[in-house]
DNA sequence: TAAAAGTGTCAAATATATATGACTTTTAAG
DNA sequence: CTTAAAAGTCATATATATTTGACACTTTTA
């Protein structure tokens, strides 16, 4: 199992998702978002709304810094 | 001049901007954006990418957490 | 080992973020 | 006070996030 870098950020969903024992679905309901939804942003297919990501954060009892991050270009 | 809640999410846009002594249009160049983009976001009329934060987080020195929050629900 | 739940993915439709160009109003300098 | 830059805003157009429904593949559990 390897890494695809698809987009321009990377995002810890999956594993915080996980470690609460949600399904996509049971995530995607909370939120109020569609399953595929979560499992496009899970796998870095696209860049989700901020809203939404303020909402994962939420849900998933984080915050944005710890959930979502850059990829390219490092460190400043 | 009084604050319009107008979205679920806030920021500190304006005031990280203007600390670095950029106009909008200065800032939209620098992350490759369109001037009313920023306007739009500083206003809170609208909901911006994950990218686009990031980028804006970058530009100004600054990260997710302290740029964007959420203003309902306050605290859990 | 069979069934069920979870996940990846595709195509088509819809909603909305973002762009472009123009114009008005506000703010900052001279 | 006058002017120019900066900021707010509107309408139209485009790109893309998100939805819906469906189906195959994989993992879990009975």
């Amino acid at each position: 199992m390897t890494f695809k870098k698809m987009g321009e950020s990377m995002n810890r969903v999956r594993e915080y998702r996980r470690a609460k024992k949600l399904s996509q679905m049971a995530l995607a309901e909370e939120i109020g978002v569609a399953r595929q939804t979560i499992n496009l942003i899970e796998n870095g297919k696209y860049n989700p709304s901020l809203d939404l990501c303020l909402k994962l954060a939420w849900v998933l009892d984080t915050d944005l810094n710890t959930l979502f991050w850059r990829d390219e270009d490092e460190e400043k």
